[in-house]
RNA sequence: GCCGAUGUGGCUCAGAGGUAGAGCAGCUCACUCGUAAUGAGCAGGUCGUCGGUUCGAUUCCGACCAUCGGCUCCA
Protein backbone atom coordinates (compact mmCIF):
# COMPACT_ATOMS: atom_id res chain seq x y z
CA UNK A 1 0.00 0.00 0.00
CA UNK A 2 0.77 3.47 -0.63
CA UNK A 3 0.10 6.76 0.63
CA UNK A 4 -1.39 9.21 -1.44
CA UNK A 5 -1.92 12.90 -0.40
CA UNK A 6 -5.36 14.40 -1.84
CA UNK A 7 -5.64 18.05 -2.44
CA UNK A 8 -7.58 18.62 1.09
CA UNK A 9 -5.09 17.87 3.21
CA UNK A 10 -6.37 14.40 3.79
CA UNK A 11 -4.59 10.65 3.46
CA UNK A 12 -5.41 7.97 1.40
CA UNK A 13 -4.21 4.46 1.22
CA UNK A 14 -4.03 2.69 -2.01
CA UNK A 15 -2.39 -0.42 -3.47
CA UNK A 16 0.51 0.33 -5.40
CA UNK A 17 -0.12 0.74 -9.58
CA UNK A 18 -3.61 2.16 -8.36
CA UNK A 19 -4.21 4.75 -11.29
CA UNK A 20 -5.27 8.07 -11.04
CA UNK A 21 -8.52 7.28 -12.84
CA UNK A 22 -9.11 4.62 -10.17
CA UNK A 23 -8.11 7.08 -7.44
CA UNK A 24 -10.75 9.98 -8.48
CA UNK A 25 -13.67 7.14 -8.85
CA UNK A 26 -12.39 5.73 -5.33
CA UNK A 27 -12.91 9.64 -3.88
CA UNK A 28 -16.36 9.77 -6.20
CA UNK A 29 -18.15 9.21 -9.25
CA UNK A 30 -18.65 12.70 -9.57
CA UNK A 31 -14.72 13.49 -9.76
CA UNK A 32 -14.38 10.24 -11.86
CA UNK A 33 -16.54 11.60 -14.96
CA UNK A 34 -15.51 15.08 -15.13
CA UNK A 35 -11.47 14.07 -14.30
CA UNK A 36 -9.14 14.61 -17.37
CA UNK A 37 -5.45 14.39 -16.07
CA UNK A 38 -3.58 14.04 -12.46
CA UNK A 39 -0.96 15.68 -10.45
CA UNK A 40 1.59 13.56 -9.42
CA UNK A 41 3.87 15.91 -6.76
CA UNK A 42 2.94 18.92 -9.16
CA UNK A 43 3.37 17.36 -12.23
CA UNK A 44 0.57 16.83 -14.78
CA UNK A 45 0.39 13.18 -15.83
CA UNK A 46 -2.53 10.75 -17.55
CA UNK A 47 -5.57 9.53 -15.64
CA UNK A 48 -4.14 5.73 -16.52
CA UNK A 49 -1.02 7.03 -15.08
CA UNK A 50 -0.24 4.04 -12.23
CA UNK A 51 0.51 5.24 -8.63
CA UNK A 52 3.71 3.79 -7.17
CA UNK A 53 4.49 5.44 -4.55
CA UNK A 54 3.87 7.97 -1.90
CA UNK A 55 2.83 10.84 -3.60
CA UNK A 56 0.48 14.08 -3.70
CA UNK A 57 -2.08 13.64 -5.58
CA UNK A 58 -4.77 16.02 -6.65
CA UNK A 59 -7.19 14.81 -10.07
CA UNK A 60 -7.65 17.88 -12.47
CA UNK A 61 -11.31 17.98 -14.19
CA UNK A 62 -12.73 20.52 -16.78
CA UNK A 63 -13.48 22.80 -14.05
CA UNK A 64 -10.04 23.85 -14.26
CA UNK A 65 -7.46 26.22 -16.39
CA UNK A 66 -5.31 22.96 -16.35
CA UNK A 67 -8.16 20.56 -16.88
CA UNK A 68 -8.90 22.85 -19.99
CA UNK A 69 -5.47 22.73 -21.06
CA UNK A 70 -5.80 19.00 -21.25
CA UNK A 71 -9.33 18.99 -23.56
CA UNK A 72 -7.35 21.71 -25.65
CA UNK A 73 -4.35 19.86 -26.49
CA UNK A 74 -6.27 16.39 -27.22
CA UNK A 75 -8.30 18.31 -29.87
CA UNK A 76 -5.54 19.43 -31.11
CA UNK A 77 -4.38 16.01 -31.92
CA UNK A 78 -8.29 15.05 -33.42
CA UNK A 79 -7.90 17.69 -35.67
CA UNK A 80 -4.12 16.74 -36.24
CA UNK A 81 -5.53 13.39 -37.01
CA UNK A 82 -8.33 14.50 -38.94
CA UNK A 83 -6.25 16.53 -41.00
CA UNK A 84 -4.06 13.61 -41.74
CA UNK A 85 -6.80 11.55 -42.71
CA UNK A 86 -8.31 13.89 -45.16
CA UNK A 87 -5.13 15.08 -46.54
CA UNK A 88 -2.43 12.27 -46.51
CA UNK A 89 0.88 13.72 -46.93
CA UNK A 90 0.43 16.84 -44.90
CA UNK A 91 3.47 17.08 -42.06
CA UNK A 92 3.01 18.11 -38.71
CA UNK A 93 4.18 20.75 -37.19
CA UNK A 94 3.13 21.75 -33.50
CA UNK A 95 -0.19 21.71 -31.99
CA UNK A 96 0.14 23.38 -27.85
CA UNK A 97 -3.11 24.37 -26.57
CA UNK A 98 -3.95 28.30 -25.95
CA UNK A 99 -6.02 30.36 -24.50
CA UNK A 100 -9.63 29.20 -24.97
CA UNK A 101 -8.87 26.96 -27.74
CA UNK A 102 -5.78 25.62 -29.58
CA UNK A 103 -3.98 25.38 -32.78
CA UNK A 104 -1.84 23.28 -34.92
CA UNK A 105 0.71 24.18 -37.93
CA UNK A 106 0.45 22.26 -41.05
CA UNK A 107 3.02 21.49 -44.06
CA UNK A 108 0.70 20.71 -47.03
CA UNK A 109 0.95 20.70 -50.64
CA UNK A 110 -2.78 21.80 -50.53
CA UNK A 111 -3.80 24.66 -49.03
CA UNK A 112 -6.62 24.95 -46.67
CA UNK A 113 -9.85 26.93 -47.74
CA UNK A 114 -12.62 27.68 -45.22
CA UNK A 115 -14.66 24.84 -46.74
CA UNK A 116 -11.99 22.42 -45.72
CA UNK A 117 -12.34 23.55 -42.20
CA UNK A 118 -16.00 22.42 -42.75
CA UNK A 119 -15.06 18.77 -43.73
CA UNK A 120 -12.26 18.74 -41.02
CA UNK A 121 -14.81 19.75 -38.80
CA UNK A 122 -17.42 16.49 -40.08
CA UNK A 123 -14.00 13.89 -39.60
CA UNK A 124 -13.16 14.94 -36.35
CA UNK A 125 -16.87 14.21 -35.62
CA UNK A 126 -16.44 10.92 -36.93
CA UNK A 127 -13.51 10.23 -34.99
CA UNK A 128 -14.95 11.48 -31.57
CA UNK A 129 -17.79 8.74 -32.47
CA UNK A 130 -15.10 6.26 -32.92
CA UNK A 131 -13.76 6.50 -29.20
CA UNK A 132 -9.75 6.34 -29.81
CA UNK A 133 -8.16 6.49 -26.90
CA UNK A 134 -5.32 8.52 -26.31
CA UNK A 135 -2.29 5.82 -25.81
CA UNK A 136 1.09 6.49 -24.37
CA UNK A 137 4.36 5.35 -25.05
CA UNK A 138 7.91 6.53 -23.76
CA UNK A 139 10.69 5.76 -25.81
CA UNK A 140 14.05 6.03 -26.32
CA UNK A 141 15.50 9.07 -28.70
CA UNK A 142 16.75 6.94 -31.08
CA UNK A 143 13.47 5.43 -31.41
CA UNK A 144 11.83 8.59 -31.47
CA UNK A 145 13.87 9.86 -34.29
CA UNK A 146 13.42 6.95 -35.93
CA UNK A 147 9.55 6.57 -35.77
CA UNK A 148 9.46 9.95 -37.25
CA UNK A 149 12.28 10.10 -39.10
CA UNK A 150 10.93 7.28 -41.61
CA UNK A 151 7.20 9.12 -41.95
CA UNK A 152 9.36 12.19 -42.98
CA UNK A 153 8.25 13.94 -40.22
CA UNK A 154 11.10 16.59 -40.12
CA UNK A 155 9.33 19.12 -37.65
CA UNK A 156 9.47 16.07 -35.31
CA UNK A 157 12.69 15.49 -35.46
CA UNK A 158 13.93 18.92 -35.40
CA UNK A 159 11.77 19.03 -32.17
CA UNK A 160 13.21 15.96 -30.63
CA UNK A 161 17.02 16.59 -31.70
CA UNK A 162 15.82 20.37 -29.51
CA UNK A 163 15.13 18.38 -26.43
CA UNK A 164 17.31 18.39 -23.44
CA UNK A 165 19.25 15.39 -23.52
CA UNK A 166 17.75 13.52 -19.88
CA UNK A 167 14.30 14.43 -21.47
CA UNK A 168 11.91 11.29 -21.18
CA UNK A 169 10.23 11.42 -24.97
CA UNK A 170 7.31 10.48 -25.19
CA UNK A 171 4.59 9.74 -28.46
CA UNK A 172 0.60 9.52 -28.47
CA UNK A 173 -1.41 7.74 -30.23
CA UNK A 174 -5.18 8.00 -31.08
CA UNK A 175 -6.66 6.17 -33.90
CA UNK A 176 -3.88 5.83 -36.63
CA UNK A 177 -2.53 8.81 -35.35
CA UNK A 178 0.33 9.34 -33.47
CA UNK A 179 2.34 12.29 -32.30
CA UNK A 180 5.14 13.52 -30.35
CA UNK A 181 4.44 14.62 -26.82
CA UNK A 182 4.70 15.01 -23.57
CA UNK A 183 1.00 14.61 -22.57
CA UNK A 184 -1.21 14.27 -20.53
CA UNK A 185 -3.85 13.59 -22.79
CA UNK A 186 -7.65 13.08 -22.39
CA UNK A 187 -8.21 9.05 -22.22
CA UNK A 188 -10.72 9.32 -25.07
CA UNK A 189 -11.44 11.39 -28.11
CA UNK A 190 -15.29 10.67 -27.11
CA UNK A 191 -14.32 13.11 -24.01
CA UNK A 192 -14.01 15.85 -26.35
CA UNK A 193 -18.02 17.53 -27.04
CA UNK A 194 -17.62 21.22 -27.42
CA UNK A 195 -15.34 22.10 -30.23
CA UNK A 196 -15.23 24.32 -33.37
CA UNK A 197 -12.51 25.55 -36.07
CA UNK A 198 -12.04 29.46 -36.08
CA UNK A 199 -9.14 30.55 -38.45
CA UNK A 200 -7.05 30.07 -40.55
CA UNK A 201 -3.31 31.61 -40.88
CA UNK A 202 0.02 31.72 -42.26
CA UNK A 203 2.79 30.71 -39.13
CA UNK A 204 6.28 31.00 -39.71
CA UNK A 205 8.11 27.85 -38.31
CA UNK A 206 8.80 28.18 -35.07
CA UNK A 207 7.80 31.95 -34.98
CA UNK A 208 11.25 32.78 -37.32
CA UNK A 209 10.39 34.83 -40.65
CA UNK A 210 13.53 32.47 -41.54
CA UNK A 211 11.74 29.13 -41.71
CA UNK A 212 9.32 28.04 -44.01
CA UNK A 213 5.33 29.57 -43.52
CA UNK A 214 3.38 26.33 -42.42
CA UNK A 215 -0.80 26.82 -42.12
CA UNK A 216 -2.03 26.93 -38.84
CA UNK A 217 -5.64 26.23 -38.07
CA UNK A 218 -7.30 27.77 -34.84
CA UNK A 219 -9.82 25.91 -32.78
CA UNK A 220 -11.76 26.33 -29.88
CA UNK A 221 -12.91 24.06 -27.13
CA UNK A 222 -14.88 23.61 -23.89
CA UNK A 223 -15.79 21.53 -21.65
CA UNK A 224 -19.71 21.15 -22.51
CA UNK A 225 -21.67 23.08 -25.56
CA UNK A 226 -23.16 25.65 -23.25
CA UNK A 227 -19.68 26.76 -22.43
CA UNK A 228 -18.38 27.33 -26.24
CA UNK A 229 -21.59 29.13 -27.22
CA UNK A 230 -21.09 31.77 -24.53
CA UNK A 231 -17.64 31.58 -25.98
CA UNK A 232 -18.69 32.14 -29.15
CA UNK A 233 -21.43 34.70 -28.30
CA UNK A 234 -18.65 36.63 -26.18
CA UNK A 235 -16.78 36.97 -29.22
CA UNK A 236 -19.36 38.36 -31.31
CA UNK A 237 -20.24 40.79 -28.35
CA UNK A 238 -15.97 41.76 -28.83
CA UNK A 239 -16.11 42.46 -32.13
CA UNK A 240 -19.06 45.09 -31.60
CA UNK A 241 -16.74 46.86 -29.41
CA UNK A 242 -13.92 46.81 -31.55
CA UNK A 243 -12.07 50.44 -31.79
CA UNK A 244 -11.69 50.55 -35.64
CA UNK A 245 -16.02 49.65 -35.70
CA UNK A 246 -16.66 52.08 -32.56
CA UNK A 247 -14.32 54.47 -34.75
CA UNK A 248 -15.98 54.85 -37.50
CA UNK A 249 -19.12 55.15 -35.99
CA UNK A 250 -18.90 57.38 -33.54
CA UNK A 251 -17.02 59.59 -35.66
CA UNK A 252 -13.45 59.75 -33.56
CA UNK A 253 -11.07 59.11 -36.17
CA UNK A 254 -10.60 57.08 -39.60
CA UNK A 255 -7.75 55.63 -41.84
CA UNK A 256 -7.15 56.22 -45.94
CA UNK A 257 -5.16 54.03 -48.19
CA UNK A 258 -4.00 58.01 -48.98
CA UNK A 259 -1.73 57.21 -45.42
CA UNK A 260 -1.91 53.34 -44.61
CA UNK A 261 -1.12 53.51 -40.83
CA UNK A 262 -1.29 57.27 -40.40
CA UNK A 263 -4.55 57.73 -38.71
CA UNK A 264 -7.41 60.72 -38.48
CA UNK A 265 -8.76 62.21 -36.00
CA UNK A 266 -12.12 63.96 -35.98
CA UNK A 267 -13.35 66.69 -34.03
CA UNK A 268 -15.26 63.84 -31.69
CA UNK A 269 -12.07 61.91 -31.43
CA UNK A 270 -10.06 64.90 -30.58
CA UNK A 271 -12.72 65.93 -27.63
CA UNK A 272 -11.55 62.23 -26.18
CA UNK A 273 -7.65 62.97 -27.26
CA UNK A 274 -7.50 66.57 -25.54
CA UNK A 275 -9.78 64.92 -22.59
CA UNK A 276 -6.75 62.24 -21.82
CA UNK A 277 -3.85 64.70 -22.35
CA UNK A 278 -5.77 67.14 -19.61
CA UNK A 279 -5.46 64.06 -17.52
CA UNK A 280 -1.83 63.06 -18.38
CA UNK A 281 -0.44 66.92 -17.74
CA UNK A 282 -2.28 66.75 -14.67
CA UNK A 283 -0.81 63.31 -13.48
CA UNK A 284 2.74 64.05 -14.83
CA UNK A 285 2.42 68.09 -13.00
CA UNK A 286 1.63 66.71 -9.85
CA UNK A 287 4.85 63.82 -10.01
CA UNK A 288 6.80 66.01 -10.51
CA UNK A 289 7.36 66.36 -14.82
CA UNK A 290 7.72 69.37 -16.81
CA UNK A 291 6.82 69.87 -20.29
CA UNK A 292 8.58 69.71 -23.16
CA UNK A 293 8.38 69.92 -27.69
CA UNK A 294 10.93 68.81 -29.63
CA UNK A 295 10.75 69.04 -33.59
CA UNK A 296 9.63 66.08 -35.63
CA UNK A 297 12.53 66.56 -37.85
CA UNK A 298 16.22 66.40 -37.38
CA UNK A 299 19.43 65.53 -38.98
CA UNK A 300 21.18 63.23 -40.08
CA UNK A 301 24.12 63.40 -37.83
CA UNK A 302 22.18 63.66 -34.97
CA UNK A 303 20.83 60.08 -35.66
CA UNK A 304 23.64 58.78 -36.25
CA UNK A 305 25.20 60.33 -33.13
CA UNK A 306 22.44 58.45 -31.15
CA UNK A 307 22.64 55.25 -33.30
CA UNK A 308 19.78 54.89 -34.72
CA UNK A 309 21.02 55.65 -38.28
CA UNK A 310 23.09 52.80 -37.70
CA UNK A 311 20.59 50.53 -35.95
CA UNK A 312 16.93 51.53 -36.21
CA UNK A 313 17.43 52.84 -40.30
CA UNK A 314 14.96 50.13 -41.56
CA UNK A 315 12.06 51.47 -38.94
CA UNK A 316 12.34 55.69 -39.97
CA UNK A 317 11.20 57.91 -42.65
CA UNK A 318 13.93 60.44 -44.29
CA UNK A 319 13.67 64.08 -46.19
CA UNK A 320 16.19 66.26 -47.67
CA UNK A 321 16.35 69.95 -46.91
CA UNK A 322 18.67 72.31 -48.60
CA UNK A 323 20.54 69.24 -49.96
CA UNK A 324 21.24 67.74 -46.61
CA UNK A 325 19.65 64.46 -45.33
CA UNK A 326 16.94 64.71 -42.55
CA UNK A 327 15.12 62.14 -40.60
CA UNK A 328 11.54 62.09 -39.00
CA UNK A 329 11.77 61.20 -35.80
CA UNK A 330 10.76 57.34 -34.91
CA UNK A 331 11.34 58.54 -30.74
CA UNK A 332 11.88 61.37 -28.71
CA UNK A 333 14.66 60.85 -26.76
CA UNK A 334 17.30 62.20 -28.75
CA UNK A 335 15.45 65.76 -28.74
CA UNK A 336 15.41 64.87 -25.22
CA UNK A 337 19.03 65.01 -24.74
CA UNK A 338 19.42 67.90 -26.81
CA UNK A 339 17.46 69.78 -24.66
CA UNK A 340 19.31 68.65 -21.37
CA UNK A 341 22.59 70.08 -22.95
CA UNK A 342 21.08 73.82 -23.71
CA UNK A 343 22.56 74.35 -20.31
CA UNK A 344 25.07 73.63 -17.33
CA UNK A 345 22.98 71.00 -14.69
CA UNK A 346 23.91 70.27 -11.21
CA UNK A 347 23.54 67.44 -9.16
CA UNK A 348 21.11 69.33 -7.17
CA UNK A 349 18.92 69.24 -10.47
CA UNK A 350 18.20 65.68 -10.80
CA UNK A 351 16.02 64.02 -10.81
CA UNK A 352 15.21 65.54 -13.81
CA UNK A 353 11.76 64.79 -14.91
CA UNK A 354 10.60 65.65 -18.45
CA UNK A 355 7.09 64.77 -20.28
CA UNK A 356 6.61 65.20 -23.86
CA UNK A 357 3.94 64.20 -26.03
CA UNK A 358 5.60 63.63 -29.28
CA UNK A 359 4.45 62.57 -32.38
CA UNK A 360 6.65 60.14 -33.81
CA UNK A 361 6.63 58.08 -37.43
CA UNK A 362 8.25 54.55 -37.69
CA UNK A 363 7.98 52.60 -40.58
CA UNK A 364 5.76 49.37 -39.68
CA UNK A 365 5.68 45.95 -41.66
CA UNK A 366 2.48 46.35 -43.84
CA UNK A 367 0.42 43.19 -42.29
CA UNK A 368 1.27 44.47 -38.52
CA UNK A 369 -0.96 47.69 -39.43
CA UNK A 370 -4.19 47.14 -37.46
CA UNK A 371 -6.88 50.13 -36.44
CA UNK A 372 -5.14 52.76 -34.08
CA UNK A 373 -3.59 49.87 -32.33
CA UNK A 374 -0.63 49.46 -35.07
CA UNK A 375 0.18 52.74 -36.69
CA UNK A 376 2.88 53.94 -38.08
CA UNK A 377 2.66 57.43 -36.69
CA UNK A 378 1.78 58.07 -33.19
CA UNK A 379 1.96 60.61 -30.45
CA UNK A 380 4.01 58.93 -27.57
CA UNK A 381 3.64 60.44 -24.45
CA UNK A 382 7.32 60.27 -23.51
CA UNK A 383 8.98 61.04 -20.60
CA UNK A 384 12.86 61.36 -20.01
CA UNK A 385 14.64 61.58 -16.31
CA UNK A 386 17.91 62.12 -16.04
CA UNK A 387 18.58 60.89 -12.64
CA UNK A 388 21.76 59.99 -10.40
CA UNK A 389 23.00 56.21 -10.44
CA UNK A 390 21.26 56.52 -6.81
CA UNK A 391 18.51 57.49 -7.81
CA UNK A 392 17.60 54.77 -9.96
CA UNK A 393 15.63 52.75 -8.21
CA UNK A 394 13.15 55.19 -7.12
CA UNK A 395 12.79 56.81 -10.25
CA UNK A 396 11.60 53.45 -12.06
CA UNK A 397 9.46 52.50 -9.32
CA UNK A 398 7.86 56.02 -9.54
CA UNK A 399 7.40 55.17 -13.22
CA UNK A 400 5.82 51.76 -12.33
CA UNK A 401 3.17 52.77 -10.25
CA UNK A 402 2.54 55.88 -13.17
CA UNK A 403 2.22 53.23 -15.37
CA UNK A 404 -0.25 50.83 -13.22
CA UNK A 405 -2.04 54.42 -12.08
CA UNK A 406 -3.04 55.20 -15.24
CA UNK A 407 -3.72 51.51 -16.66
CA UNK A 408 -6.12 51.12 -13.76
CA UNK A 409 -7.71 54.01 -14.49
CA UNK A 410 -8.66 52.84 -18.01
CA UNK A 411 -9.55 49.60 -16.67
CA UNK A 412 -6.35 47.96 -18.99
CA UNK A 413 -5.33 44.43 -17.56
CA UNK A 414 -1.58 44.08 -18.43
CA UNK A 415 1.20 41.55 -18.37
CA UNK A 416 4.62 42.56 -17.86
CA UNK A 417 7.70 41.91 -19.82
CA UNK A 418 11.35 42.41 -19.39
CA UNK A 419 13.09 42.56 -22.77
CA UNK A 420 16.84 41.73 -22.83
CA UNK A 421 19.77 42.91 -25.15
CA UNK A 422 18.93 42.21 -28.64
CA UNK A 423 21.90 41.06 -31.09
CA UNK A 424 21.32 44.71 -32.94
CA UNK A 425 22.32 46.80 -30.37
CA UNK A 426 25.12 49.14 -28.85
CA UNK A 427 27.27 49.68 -25.52
CA UNK A 428 28.82 47.59 -23.48
CA UNK A 429 27.77 44.11 -21.57
CA UNK A 430 28.33 45.62 -18.20
CA UNK A 431 25.83 48.37 -19.24
CA UNK A 432 23.41 46.21 -20.33
CA UNK A 433 23.77 44.52 -17.60
CA UNK A 434 23.84 47.31 -14.74
CA UNK A 435 21.05 48.26 -16.38
CA UNK A 436 18.96 44.93 -16.88
CA UNK A 437 19.43 43.96 -13.51
CA UNK A 438 18.13 47.95 -12.46
CA UNK A 439 15.14 47.33 -14.41
CA UNK A 440 14.66 43.59 -12.68
CA UNK A 441 14.88 44.85 -9.34
CA UNK A 442 12.39 47.44 -9.66
CA UNK A 443 10.31 45.06 -10.68
CA UNK A 444 11.02 42.54 -7.72
CA UNK A 445 10.69 45.78 -5.24
CA UNK A 446 7.02 46.22 -6.57
CA UNK A 447 6.50 42.70 -6.39
CA UNK A 448 5.51 42.20 -10.00
CA UNK A 449 5.04 39.29 -12.24
CA UNK A 450 7.05 39.10 -15.01
CA UNK A 451 8.44 37.08 -18.12
CA UNK A 452 12.00 37.10 -19.68
CA UNK A 453 11.57 38.34 -23.38
CA UNK A 454 15.22 37.73 -24.34
CA UNK A 455 16.96 39.69 -27.36
CA UNK A 456 13.88 42.65 -27.34
CA UNK A 457 14.89 45.10 -25.96
CA UNK A 458 15.50 48.97 -27.59
CA UNK A 459 18.61 48.78 -29.07
CA UNK A 460 20.31 51.12 -26.72
CA UNK A 461 18.80 49.75 -23.57
CA UNK A 462 16.56 47.03 -21.69
CA UNK A 463 12.97 47.74 -21.13
CA UNK A 464 10.15 46.59 -19.00
CA UNK A 465 7.34 46.40 -21.52
CA UNK A 466 3.41 46.71 -21.04
CA UNK A 467 1.20 44.30 -22.91
CA UNK A 468 -2.53 45.47 -22.61
CA UNK A 469 -5.23 43.28 -23.56
CA UNK A 470 -7.86 44.41 -26.23
CA UNK A 471 -11.59 42.66 -26.20
CA UNK A 472 -10.85 39.77 -27.70
CA UNK A 473 -7.97 38.97 -25.19
CA UNK A 474 -5.28 39.98 -28.02
CA UNK A 475 -2.16 41.59 -26.11
CA UNK A 476 -0.71 44.48 -27.26
CA UNK A 477 2.56 46.13 -26.29
CA UNK A 478 2.00 49.72 -25.14
CA UNK A 479 3.44 51.33 -22.67
CA UNK A 480 7.38 50.57 -21.80
CA UNK A 481 10.07 51.76 -19.47
CA UNK A 482 13.41 51.80 -20.75
CA UNK A 483 16.85 52.56 -19.08
CA UNK A 484 19.48 53.39 -20.92
CA UNK A 485 23.08 54.57 -20.06
CA UNK A 486 23.79 54.93 -23.95
CA UNK A 487 22.01 58.38 -25.07
CA UNK A 488 23.48 60.34 -22.18
CA UNK A 489 27.10 58.78 -23.02
CA UNK A 490 26.44 59.53 -27.31
CA UNK A 491 25.34 63.19 -26.14
CA UNK A 492 28.06 63.46 -23.81
CA UNK A 493 25.54 64.87 -21.22
CA UNK A 494 26.69 65.85 -17.77
CA UNK A 495 26.05 67.65 -14.59
CA UNK A 496 28.51 68.53 -12.11
CA UNK A 497 28.70 66.64 -8.73
CA UNK A 498 28.85 67.35 -5.10
CA UNK A 499 32.42 67.50 -5.71
CA UNK A 500 32.21 69.56 -8.71
CA UNK A 501 33.41 66.74 -10.95
CA UNK A 502 31.94 66.52 -14.23
CA UNK A 503 29.38 62.98 -14.55
CA UNK A 504 27.01 61.69 -16.55
CA UNK A 505 23.55 61.15 -15.94
CA UNK A 506 21.53 57.79 -16.11
CA UNK A 507 18.61 58.21 -18.88
CA UNK A 508 15.43 56.53 -17.89
CA UNK A 509 12.68 56.46 -20.89
CA UNK A 510 8.88 55.68 -19.87
CA UNK A 511 7.91 55.76 -23.31
CA UNK A 512 4.37 55.75 -24.11
CA UNK A 513 2.09 54.98 -20.88
CA UNK A 514 -0.63 55.30 -23.85
CA UNK A 515 0.09 55.95 -27.43
CA UNK A 516 -2.30 57.33 -29.56
C1' G B 1 7.66 41.51 -45.23
C1' C B 2 5.26 36.41 -45.42
C1' C B 3 0.46 33.06 -45.70
C1' G B 4 -4.79 33.24 -46.52
C1' A B 5 -9.24 36.01 -47.35
C1' U B 6 -11.61 40.46 -48.88
C1' G B 7 -12.14 45.32 -51.81
C1' U B 8 -19.48 47.47 -55.35
C1' G B 9 -22.38 54.94 -53.88
C1' G B 10 -20.82 58.22 -46.76
C1' C B 11 -22.21 53.23 -43.94
C1' U B 12 -24.01 47.84 -44.21
C1' C B 13 -24.47 44.64 -48.09
C1' A B 14 -26.94 42.03 -52.84
C1' G B 15 -25.71 41.02 -57.93
C1' A B 16 -24.33 39.03 -62.97
C1' G B 17 -19.58 38.23 -69.14
C1' G B 18 -23.19 42.88 -72.30
C1' U B 19 -22.12 49.22 -69.83
C1' A B 20 -25.22 48.21 -61.73
C1' G B 21 -29.19 47.60 -57.25
C1' A B 22 -31.42 47.54 -51.66
C1' G B 23 -31.58 49.48 -46.68
C1' C B 24 -29.56 53.36 -43.61
C1' A B 25 -27.32 58.20 -43.94
C1' G B 26 -27.74 63.00 -47.14
C1' C B 27 -30.91 66.73 -49.71
C1' U B 28 -36.18 68.75 -50.91
C1' C B 29 -41.35 69.01 -49.56
C1' A B 30 -45.15 67.69 -46.23
C1' C B 31 -46.36 65.78 -41.07
C1' U B 32 -44.89 67.40 -35.61
C1' C B 33 -45.33 62.14 -33.97
C1' G B 34 -40.35 63.86 -28.93
C1' U B 35 -35.60 60.83 -28.39
C1' A B 36 -32.35 54.30 -33.20
C1' A B 37 -35.39 54.94 -38.03
C1' U B 38 -43.40 59.37 -40.55
C1' G B 39 -44.74 59.82 -45.86
C1' A B 40 -43.44 61.37 -50.88
C1' G B 41 -39.57 62.66 -53.99
C1' C B 42 -34.32 63.81 -55.39
C1' A B 43 -29.38 63.09 -55.71
C1' G B 44 -25.18 59.92 -55.23
C1' G B 45 -20.98 54.76 -58.03
C1' U B 46 -15.22 55.27 -64.39
C1' C B 47 -18.09 48.29 -59.12
C1' G B 48 -9.65 49.53 -55.17
C1' U B 49 -5.69 50.80 -59.21
C1' C B 50 -3.15 49.38 -63.67
C1' G B 51 -2.58 45.91 -67.49
C1' G B 52 -4.35 41.42 -70.28
C1' U B 53 -8.20 37.89 -72.49
C1' U B 54 -12.81 39.08 -75.20
C1' C B 55 -16.89 42.00 -80.21
C1' G B 56 -17.70 43.56 -75.02
C1' A B 57 -15.59 43.17 -68.27
C1' U B 58 -17.07 45.92 -62.69
C1' U B 59 -17.96 40.35 -63.20
C1' C B 60 -12.36 35.86 -66.17
C1' C B 61 -6.62 36.23 -65.69
C1' G B 62 -2.15 38.90 -63.84
C1' A B 63 0.38 42.65 -61.18
C1' C B 64 0.04 46.38 -57.66
C1' C B 65 -2.44 49.05 -53.54
C1' A B 66 -5.45 48.84 -49.22
C1' U B 67 -8.20 46.26 -45.50
C1' C B 68 -9.16 41.82 -42.42
C1' G B 69 -7.31 37.16 -39.74
C1' G B 70 -2.60 35.32 -38.40
C1' C B 71 3.05 34.83 -38.20
C1' U B 72 5.89 30.19 -30.64
C1' C B 73 0.42 31.23 -25.80
C1' C B 74 6.88 26.41 -27.76
C1' A B 75 7.16 18.49 -28.44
Amino acid sequence: MIKVTLKDGTIREVEQGTTIAELALSISRGLAKVAVAGKVNDKTKDLSYPLTEDAAVEIVTLDSEEGLDVLRHSTAHLMAEAVGNLFPGTKFGIGPAIAKGYYYDFDSEHVFTPEDLVSIEKEMNRLVKEKHSFQRREVSRAEALSHFGKLGEKYKVELIEGLPDDATISMYTQGNFTDLCAGPHLPSTANIKAFKLMSLAGAYWRGSEKNKMLQRIYGTVFAKPADLEDHLFKLEEAKRRDHRKLGLELDLFSLHEEGPGFPFFHPKGMILRNALEDFWRQEHRRRGYQEIKTPIILNRSMWEQSGHWDHYKENMYFTEIDDQDFCVKPMNCPGGMIMYKTKMRSYRDLPLRVGELGLVHRHELSGALHGLLRVRNFTQDDAHIFMLPSQINEELIGVIELVDYFYKVFGFEYNVELSTRPEDSMGSDEDWETATKALQAALEDKGIEYKINPGDGAFYGPKIDFHVKDCLDRTWQCGTIQLDFQMPEKFDLSYIGERRSKASPSHGSPGCVWKY
